[in-house]
DNA sequence: AGCATCTTTGCATTCGAATGCAAGAATGCT
DNA sequence: AGCATTCTTGCATTCGAATGCAAAGATGCT
């Protein structure tokens, strides 16, 4: 009693502290002691903001070095119901657009405090697996840039998880998104391509089922159309390179004529395209094919690839991803929220004119 | 007391306690209550292996299933001092090579039950700070395949924490790691260059800092001496693309005579590597230009690249790391131990005959 | 000095699950 | 039936930090 109450332990005893600690992870209760003061006073010192004399708060810095004392994330997140982790869900080793998303929205979220708690995931299942995870941990919110069915989602929603989707979507679905809508980027490419003389077209899907690619076939569709009645040959791919490579073939077999732009849906499937293009069909490109596609990834701006391409400002909405995810954590009841970017041209040189 | 005893709620009761916990997330003691039986029986029906009668499993899981209720993992790491959770530390915007590894280490953790917390780690001081992050969060163990200073590591011995190494060690000192020593494949694609003709090499090592690097330097280098004093002209990258194209520039710059074959430490280099020499140098590879290097990432196949390349068996190695970790998290004190792996030789279509 | 106001501090409780211990139930054996 | 043994179950405590409340201390004002 008399001795918690000292305004500082003896040497001795503080040594005695120090070893017995030795070994095991030091506690606020280790510290406590050995600063001579209460439990919730060190807890208090690592709270910012928290009302604390200066005095106290030095002693307590000075023990807590000492012992190497760091709070507990996990105890401080029993009690304040507040994990501090956010769940990623990405897919994908097919496409390298998802590990730059990745490495920003963990970087974005260790600027404001929270970790990222990684998952892959490949299908619903996988996103299913995942959510329950994500759910055990007690996440404060889940990013999700990959599979999620609407079931799942809703399960999320009655659990009051902020969800955000990181270009993904549901038709009119009312949620918390981040996408790029690119819309006067692909009229601008769309007009220099025809510009440069090209009428045929073809274009390579993504999934039927993924919003994203869909939305981007429609300002491309509507942009090809509202200028000619232009010919557009339609082939899905998978998002992968092996994707873009079959879905050539598939369009030089199909297409009555050769057509002398193909619109890739990311960048990806373009460098499939490409390499198919060059390698086995001995297209040259872009002298006798131009390529033009969506993302702008770090690789599509390789040597061999150069792509025209429309990048997503993937910086900017990791940040608003990230900033959703906070802003949902804090008032949990607010409305949903889109945040849509434009996209930005990138003019390479997988485009030219018909020859 | 009495309706605690009893073996199982009244049915308008039970509504009861389903509404009441509306809202909320189900505790143990919620699904307790609805069960009519004790906390400590919940738990012990999600712990596998615990002694429960068939008949109390029935009813908890019965009752859990309409609270949804699952355990809570803070909570549990609490008290068991295990948060299952492993922190990743990989670096790299730039190296493709990191986020396939991450990839497969998260899903290897997902299979033994580990979460993945993730950490982009770009420079010793980003190590500082993630490590940091994972004593709070009490990870049980640390992949670090990215900067560490030696220093940090001891921290984390001290603190108890087991690290493995993925690709990344210290000379000579004993730590956990995982790493891939492709000796043979190395001899084997010297001699074949050699075989084709070749006589003046150029190595681009990566950071003399980096010990993965130094090490297969020293393989080409041996071998290329032990057949020939040969002409070996080095320079020095950073594992990313860039570098590797500036490589080549400071190698024509450099040598007296071109070599006719270069070494690339990774395959990233050897893209930049490719590229510059194709696009900007006008030299065509591999008819004028042989070129190999090391790792065998995804787009090292591309058909851009057809790289020949010494695979590292990153899915093996994975596993490897995992394992390590899992064993010393339940026999923290057994001694470190290296897993080494040799390579794999793709033979690509980026090495040819001197002409 | 005396009183009011504001600040600082400690006490006691809480978060949700796990677990050692002992009591109680079930089973087997003579 | 009586006793020993094994299996189930509940009680009470624990993990480590946060926090509402009240007491104690500091400060200002008259």
């Amino acid at each position: 009693m008399a001795s918690n109450r000292q305004k500082t332990s003896q040497p001795d005893e503080n040594s005695k502290i120090v070893s017995l600690i030795k070994g095991r992870r030091a506690t606020s209760y280790d510290v406590a002691r050995l600063a001579g003061v209460s439990q919730s006073a060190v807890s208090r010192c690592f709270k910012p903001g928290a009302s604390v004399s200066q005095k106290m708060r030095d002693r307590v810095m000075k023990a807590a070095e000492q012992l190497e004392y760091r709070p507990n994330a996990i105890a401080r997140g029993l009690i304040t119901q507040r994990s501090n982790l956010v769940a990623i869900l990405v897919s994908g080793r097919l496409n390298l657009y998802y590990p730059e998303v990745l490495f920003q929205l963990t970087e974005e979220l260790s600027k404001v405090g929270l970790r990222a708690l990684l998952f892959t995931v490949e299908s619903e299942d996988d996103a299913g697996m995942a959510i329950e995870q994500a759910w055990q941990f007690q996440v404060d919110g889940i990013i999700s840039a990959s599979h999620m069915s609407w079931d799942q989602y809703q399960t999320l929603e009655k659990r009051k998880i902020p969800v955000v989707f990181f270009n993904r979507y549901f038709l009119d679905k009312p949620i918390n998104v981040v996408h790029c809508y690119p819309a006067s980027q692909v009229s601008e490419i769309i007009s220099k391509l025809q510009d440069l003389g090209h009428r045929k077209f073809a274009l390579i899907r993504g999934p039927e089922s993924n919003m994203v690619s869909r939305q981007r076939c429609e300002l491309v569709r509507e942009r090809i159309r509202s200028v000619r009645k232009g010919n557009l040959i339609e082939v899905e791919g998978d998002f992968s390179y092996d994707s873009g490579a079959s879905a050539l073939q598939q369009i030089l077999s199909e297409a009555a004529a050769r057509p002398t732009a193909i619109i890739c849906i990311n960048d990806m499937m373009a460098m499939g395209c490409i390499d198919e293009a060059r390698s086995i069909v001995g297209l040259e490109v872009p002298r006798e094919l131009s390529i033009i596609s969506f993302d702008g990834i770090g690789m599509s701006q390789f040597a061999s690839y150069e792509l025209t391409t429309i990048r997503q400002p993937i910086g900017r909405m990791c940040e608003a991803a990230v900033g959703l995810i906070v802003a949902r954590v804090e008032r949990p009841d607010q409305s949903n929220e889109k945040r849509v970017f434009e996209g930005a041209l990138i003019e390479g040189s997988s485009i030219a004119a018909v020859s």
